[in-house]
RNA sequence: CGGGGCGUAGCGCAGUCUGGUAGCGCGUCUGCCUUGGGCGCAGAAGGUCGUCGGUUCAAAUCCGGCCGCCCCGACCA
């Protein structure tokens, strides 16, 4: 992309409505803008990273055996009769009539619809295990939106549900997306460690949470250190397989949200290895039985002809939440600091003097050979000051710069630098190619 | 939902107490200059002062209603 035709309103100065980083620097860096309390428009900075996150989500929703579909943002009431939550679920949910009088709701999130779903379209134990998402529009009407993305009134979440025939199945699949959650989560450079958390009023009685460390963390949360840097990347994952050993080597160690934390046992830890902080969620999975399945009649036929209710679990990720706490995570002061995988651009051409010939074609054809090798690029061809151009591209925070100019050219050189570490070494163009291949 | 604050140019703010020509910085536009970390000079455009009503010769300013936004708390499958 050339920067010059690009739309990307980008700010010098902090929107007074922003109070914390992650705020402030997706409007400085020209990712969102603010429609209304907790409602946001996503520009095309904003939304490449969007999607970006969206596509390693899918990517390992798909390799632990879950399928996609795609369910409405609307619902009916009536279906959410059907489960006894219409009058439960309070304010949160936005209700409205149609033309025709009928009342319907912007969907917090999809039990009922997927129940419904499932019950219709599986009639057997043979067609068992079963686990559906999807990466949707949600809207909650929450009292007190704040924070820009991170707790917004409407947002994109992946929510995805399992159906077993057992409570041994239904195991196996909570622990298949355990896995799928650490893996998903260490893919975008985050540290997200899961802890043992309330079920809250969709019942049930496995549930975690997994949390990503950070100052403006709306929970605090306690956990012992050897968590944090454990690594499950490095490791070779058979969904197909028992995955209980791995999960164990997780939840062995103490970590919980303050609402489950438990004091004498955090205590047991010696003291250098304790760690009280304060987290942001960015993902929950909870089994829950048959509270569903059972009022909403989804039953299948067992081995010998009985009605067995199915056990379900249900599986959330804040897609839109974690634009924000993946910056939250990684930023420094000139702006935002991209973990390569998400990165709305990977590498950035910044030329110096745009109306230098042989600068400006040097900037060009590196640019359409990076683009012929399939390279996220951006090219800030605009005519600008090289101080504004380093300010805006340190901000924007893509991980790589190639800082082209008169004096490195002539010398056959070209600069790059790494936005996260700041060091930058000079190499000749045909390396520079070698690197980004 | 309880408490607090704010609404004046694209962004950040002053002006409101004490009513009398609507300002500043940044950004934007034009020209010149400059070109390795938001450079300099000159000129210009841009505002129903959130909204509706009241008081007054006169309202950004005083009074009232409404709307919107932010912060703390409670809440948050």
């Amino acid at each position: 992309m050339r920067m010059s035709q690009y739309f990307l309103p980008t700010l010098k100065e902090n929107p007074a409505e922003a109070q914390i980083v992650s705020h402030r620097l997706m409007l400085r860096a020209g990712l969102v803008r603010q429609t209304s309390a907790g409602i946001y428009a996503w520009l095309p900075l904003g939304l490449r990273v969007l999607k970006n996150i969206e596509r390693i989500v899918r990517e390992e929703q798909d390799a632990a055996g879950a399928q996609e579909v795609l369910m409405p943002t609307i619902q009916s009431a009536d279906l959410w009769r059907e489960s006894g939550r219409y009058n439960a679920y309070g304010p949160e949910m936005l209700r409205f009539k149609d033309r025709h009088d009928r009342e319907m709701l912007f969907g917090p999130t999809n039990e009922e619809m997927i129940t419904v779903l499932f019950r219709d379209g599986v009639k057997s134990y043979r067609d068992l295990p079963k686990n559906l998402y999807h990466i949707q529009w949600k809207f909650r009407d929450e009292v007190r939106p704040r924070f820009g993305v991170m707790r917004g009134r409407e947002f994109l979440m992946k929510d995805n549900y399992s159906f077993d025939i057992d409570r041994a199945g239904a195991i196996r699949s909570y622990n298949n997306m355990f896995v799928a959650y650490l893996r998903t989560f260490a893919r975008m450079g985050l540290k997200a460690i899961p802890m043992r958390a309330d079920t809250g009023p969709i019942g049930g009685d496995l549930s975690h949470e997994f949390i990503i460390l950070a100052e403006t963390g709306e929970s605090a949360v306690f956990c012992h250190k050897g968590l944090v840097d454990k690594d499950i990347l490095g490791r070779a994952i058979d969904y197909a397989s028992d995955l209980q050993p791995i999960v164990n080597e997780w939840t062995s160690l103490y970590a919980a949200t303050d609402e489950k934390h438990d004091k004498d046992a955090f205590e047991k830890i010696p003291e250098g290895e304790r760690l009280a902080a304060r987290g942001i969620e960015v993902g929950h999975i909870f089994n829950f039985g048959t509270q569903y399945s059972k009022p909403m009649n989804a039953v299948v036929a067992g081995p010998g002809g009985e009605q067995i209710t199915v056990e379900m679990g249900s599986y959330g990720i804040g897609v839109s939440r974690l634009v924000g706490g993946i910056i939250e995570a990684s930023h420094d002061a000139a702006g935002i600091v991209w973990p390569e995988s998400v990165a709305p651009f990977k590498v950035a051409i910044v030329n110096l003097k745009p109306d230098d010939g042989p600068v400006s074609g040097a900037c060009v054809k590196l640019y359409e050979a990076l683009q012929a090798k399939g390279v996220e690029v951006l090219h800030d061809d605009r005519d600008l000051r090289p101080g504004a151009k380093f300010a805006d591209m340190d901000l924007i925070g893509t991980p790589w710069q190639i800082i082209i100019g008169p004096k490195g050219l002539a010398a056959g050189k070209v600069e790059l630098k790494n936005r996260r570490t700041g060091a930058r070494e000079e190499l000749p163009i045909d390396q520079l190619m070698q690197q980004f291949g």
